[in-house]
DNA sequence: TTGTATGCGTTATCAA
DNA sequence: TTGATAACGCATACAA
């Protein structure tokens, strides 16, 4: 690989001023200029950007850390960010924290390490504090889907509350009372949050939540699946099934159809993301919308306006999620 | 940032032997080794790995492109990856070429110049020819799921025509003879293998391809959709449709049940790839599995031992798809 | 077992 | 407008 010295030689001009016209920041000679494009291009040059990086101490790069590399709500969200930054040739380096907090640590240290610009994290397993922390060093960042209030600048995310009110309340008014719940790990946030809105839809009606028919789940297929079968058994009759995400509710879905119920004329189930594939299950997914686009999209936002970019911008913090109507439940007033 | 130079100061000791005690290759004494852990531990020193890079000339991280960021199918190939990687503790930095050549050019040129010190490429617009080239440049790399003979042995990949075949000849088994197809993007050398394969299943029945009984979609749901209204419009009658891959078939069903084509009974749909969500669908759908973790794994472990660790192991090149047969294909016999 | 010195390929601060 | 030259933080060959 050629460096820049090479380039310097055949150019017959100087480092700096090789250097110059990568960067083409100084007032170059537009014939100086032409020699050392010249030379780049015979030489097939092209800069080391490790070099670059540990001399300016900036990498044109930032780091992203999601849960898993699979599943399409961070697929998506990967997706949007890169292609946000592309647009100004700045680069994603992605890795996974796997919800767990040792995990995600080294994530966030590997991506500081490789001198990542920025960083936007989905961090879960990780406390308040370390990120309180974070927030001391020099780096700066944005945590997706997850609300802090002493680093609420930082803070990019959806209205889990809102939405898990959202969904149960849809289901009273259709009607149901009989509402049985499978929730997400009650350790993250998100999922306590969806929990608590959907306990502040049941207050409203004057229902009891009955303890019984709540089943904490994994975010999995499985879970759903699982919660059915733990629910079923407790021989208590419900009409609706609230689920905190749609994974658990496809797999509360195809469980119910095993046990002989049909859905939506027997159980109504309601899921919460709208990931892509809720419209492929049959019936089709009732659910919450995340806009995990916008999300994505408003996170780059932030680390251009933040970086690179000299715009003014005003960045959301919050986003409301929206009911999606589907076949999946049915009114039974 | 505390560095090398700091903690060999508060420890007593050179720098070299600072970088040693970091690597741990050669041999220190314990008592030093101790005095220089206590000073990092001190500082919390963390090394810089854009530093350590530019001086060894490698990066401990692997290049990955794929071509999208989102959909199951490259999720599970990168989660897989990742996981075997950081197993050894080597990390991934993900990029995307967006199927365009391009953008594959400018990823692969992004990993490069990050000093990666080898690639695993899911690339499709890019010439056969230009990775012939690249395999003259000193990085080493895999392909997935593209197999060019001049470079055999750095290709990982699927016996796409054989699964095509597998496809099609299950729905003939099965009583079919009036199947139509429809195709991914003819220029991608996956979606032509398959067709092949398809093709081969019909000529071994005696059974002429009915060209109009052929939609070239774009591997996406919309594309089964559309190829669904296209293949109606035709007015010719057929009992079953193969798809391209598991997206279109979603896509295909949804359409085929809007114009009150019920699944299976009046036409049987098949699939290719096994994603996640073809479990979701209505009726399940029957598929040809794409064994994406076999793949992912197997193209680290060719990284790993290519590179970084000593150990014999037998690199399996080519995977053999098969039938997964679940409820979306009727026996008509 | 430890230290010295040099280089990795750039950027950036001076002078000229 | 250009050119020396010192960083950047670390690895490593060579000496001691």
């Amino acid at each position: 690989m050629a460096t820049i010295y090479q380039v310097s030689e055949l150019a017959g001009v100087s480092l700096a001023t090789v250097s110059r016209v990568i960067n083409n920041n100084s007032l170059v000679s537009e014939k100086t200029k032409l020699k050392v494009l010249e030379a780049m291009k015979k030489l097939d040059y092209r800069p080391n950007t490790v070099a670059q990086s540990l001399a300016s101490n900036r990498s044109n790069s930032v780091g992203i850390l999601v849960s898993e590399l699979h599943g399409s709500f961070y697929g998506s969200m990967m997706s949007d960010i890169e292609l946000a930054l592309r647009e100004f040739g700045k680069h994603a380096i992605i890795t996974a924290g796997h919800s767990d907090e040792k995990s995600e640590k080294e994530g966030v240290e590997f991506l500081i390490s490789r001198s990542c610009d920025a960083l936007i994290l989905h961090v879960e397993a990780v406390s308040d504090e370390y990120l309180i922390e974070l927030k001391t060093r020099k780096i700066p960042f944005v945590t997706v889907n997850r609300y802090i209030p002493e680093i609420a600048a930082n803070c990019i995310c959806l209205d889990n509350e809102m939405g898990g009110y959202t969904a149960t309340k849809f289901l009273l008014q259709q009607g149901h009372r009989d509402i049985a719940y499978i929730a997400g790990p009650l350790w993250k946030t998100d999922a306590k949050n969806r929990y608590d809105g959907h306990l502040r839809a049941l207050q409203e009606f004057n229902i009891k939540p009955n303890k019984r028919l709540i089943y904490e789940g994994n975010f999995q297929e499985e879970g759903g699946q699982k919660g059915v079968q733990v629910l079923l058994e407790t021989g208590i009759a419900f009409s609706a099934i609230a689920c905190a995400n749609d994974e658990m509710a496809a797999g509360a879905m195809s469980a119910l159809r095993e046990k002989g119920r049909s859905i939506p004329d027997d159980v109504s189930v309601i899921g919460f993301d709208n990931l892509v594939f809720s419209r492929y299950t049959y019936p089709k997914l009732s659910t919450i919308n995340y806009p995990i686009s916008d999300i994505g999209k408003t996170a780059a936002s932030w680390v251009l306006n933040n970086l690179y970019i000299d715009r003014k911008e005003d960045i959301q913090h919050l986003f409301i999620p929206e009911l999606v109507v589907r076949d999946s439940v049915k009114n039974i007033n």
